[in-house]
DNA sequence: AATGAATGAGGGTTCATTCAT
DNA sequence: CATGAATGAACCCTCATTCAT
């Protein structure tokens, strides 16, 4: 979806036809993102169980019945926002991995990078992942959608660690086990930065994992 | 009981008075923990949002207005229920660090311990905590309660890791740095654990984090 | 029930069976009597609709299940109370009419005297009784009680005003249109000492009907 | 309709857009006006504190929630129910009083008049005043709006009747006092007319009025 | 006779959803 | 496409009433 509308944001040649087809398709996504974007707005200020359809539709200032006419529903609208984030996160991850440095250090590096960049742990952000993690009715739902993806990034984290502790003979050390451990620690940190903003920001918490993976992995961090 | 009462209105000897008073105290209290562990049950099983005054009491085998009799509100009782949960760890914490060996190895050990007992580390509870994490909404006003003790325990953590550092002469450690992480990490097992039971048990998230431990402060874990 | 009340409380001789039956009696009618004040308080201080029974309660520092005990219900609350009223209202009337001085005037005087007596024009009083108007609901079940004692009333002061009509000679005066024009007269202002208490005070209510009167009957009032 | 909005949507004459917003704003207002007559009956019926908005909804044909709609909450339904009868009531003693003939006398009878016309002493909306004059409660609330008509309405009186006792010589007569028994005698009267209709009606209750005047200030009525 | 914890029907209110415009 | 008035199910909460003590 993400891939759609970078392409469509582009504007390629096409018939007069198929131009206005993708005009208005161009619109109707534009007006998706807006309402999107103003539901992440909502439940990072309130929470989803006090986020109604008339607050997002304040916040983005448009009308009351418009959610409907995008989204059919509003469970819809907040799988979608949830779905967003997800392609988000996973079309940066990707871009990250093709374009970083070779080692597999580098490209760790890259991703924790990526984990802790304005982006991605944006406290409003953050806080809807944790809203959704919180609710767990919505859990069966998209956990299918968001566990491929999980296995995804750490099963890939892990055949990066495998190949460091190949090079620097660290045979006492599990790759999947450390993988497992640096998604849990980010998960932490994200809570920290998004309860405590005071404490731990941004800059402190990559610092952070970047010194615990010096010390297990001293020759490659 | 039908003797006690009629010797308080004869006006009999105060510890019968006393008794009564806090046998009535002591059946109130027991409602109170009795909605709170039905509260707990059905936020882990539907979220907050989606959980009614009538699962909870349906859940408990009680009727409707109660809540409102012990909790005056669904508010209150959210935030009884979340209070509950801290108090419950809060003394849990304070008993193992007074309990456990001496050196501050052991000490760390038992409290990492707690945080992955049956007790602690069970998945209505975790879901919970994650619910009240995710409802934005409530941190301004549970925050406040549940800050300090957050501070309480990374505090006393470094110190712990502090001696430590000293014993080995791990002068290129911060202890604080330290506590902050094996925090953060616990959270995210926790997470781990609610989210993908069948990936992450507790028994592997504890030995996850001994494990780290072991690599980083390998003389002590 | 109110001369009950007050045979009663002077308390004649009796056989000890019957002494005790009285004083268990007695203090029945104290506690009913006690139920009946804290609910005017309470009428008077927040309207009909918003007295509730826990009001009443614990304005008279008694527990919650005494009122059903004493009344069976709270409508049969309100209506006692307003029965105590009307009886309260109709004894002194009586009594008024009875001890007054013999000339028709000097008993309309001695009645709207009463009218505006500290017992009668209470504003607590006058709130309960515009309360009952209020709730038309209640009309069709104690109008029936109340308006026998407005129809004795009325007849009885139009008797009074006859009487001065004929020793006067005031021959254009309709007696029953005084009457009632009397009564509606100490309506009004009721209700002005009830909601204006800062520019209708008792006795000027009473001094105004009394000029009035002596406008119309100069010879008499 | 279809037509007004098109052309607003291209951004057409400011006059087609006024006319909608004004239409739309007539709509809205009718319906507050359905909501007020639908409420006026229903306390007429039952009181005002048996009355639900399910009561009224029905009553106007309508859906329960429009209540919340159009007046935000029962109370500024209640609240908004009487200003309109204190705005309907006001407006037409304006209209009275610079209509009717210029002399004092003609102007009064004129007030009179309007006190049991059809509109004003309909027993609907006579139950409604007592009913919130019984509601000690909302005294507060509304008797700053209440009262300060109500000193209008005294003072004006007053000036009239000065210059009917300046005319006429009537020196021993205080025309404040004579308002203040004019209003109050009315008030009372119209508690009649509402408890007891088979008694008292508009005609008489307005004859009465006019005998007393004429009583005292033969002269002129 | 008195208590007050417990009940549950019924109220006001919210808000996702629909639909005429 | 977009609007927002209207709907009504479902919520939280109140409170008269009951009943074991």
């Amino acid at each position: 979806m993400i891939k759609q509308k970078l392409n469509m944001e582009h504007g390629m040649a096409q018939t007069d036809q198929k131009l206005a087809t993708t005009n208005r398709a161009v619109a109707k996504e534009r007006r998706r993102e807006q309402l999107i974007h103003a539901t992440i707005k909502c439940i990072a200020r309130r929470g989803i169980s006090t986020t109604t359809l008339a607050d997002v539709t304040k916040e983005a200032g448009l009308s009351l019945g418009i959610i409907n006419l995008h989204f059919q529903s509003k469970d819809k609208l907040l799988l979608d926002t949830l779905k967003y984030l997800i392609d988000e996160y996973h079309l940066n991850w990707r871009k990250k991995l093709e374009t970083s440095g070779t080692s597999p250090a580098e490209k760790l590096t890259a991703l924790i990078d990526l984990d802790f960049s304005k982006a991605i742990a944006d406290r409003n952000k953050l806080a809807v992942w944790f809203a959704f993690w919180g609710e767990t009715k919505s859990h069966s739902t998209y956990l299918k959608t968001c566990a491929r993806y999980d296995q995804l990034f750490t099963d890939t984290e892990a055949e990066l660690f495998q190949e460091i502790i190949r090079e620097g003979n660290y045979n006492n050390l599990d790759a999947h086990v450390l993988a497992t451990t640096l998604d849990a620690l980010i998960d932490g940190l994200w809570l920290d930065i998004l309860l405590l903003p005071n404490e731990v920001t941004r800059t402190q918490a990559k610092e952070n994992v970047m010194n615990l993976l010096h010390c297990i992995l001293p020759g490659h961090f």
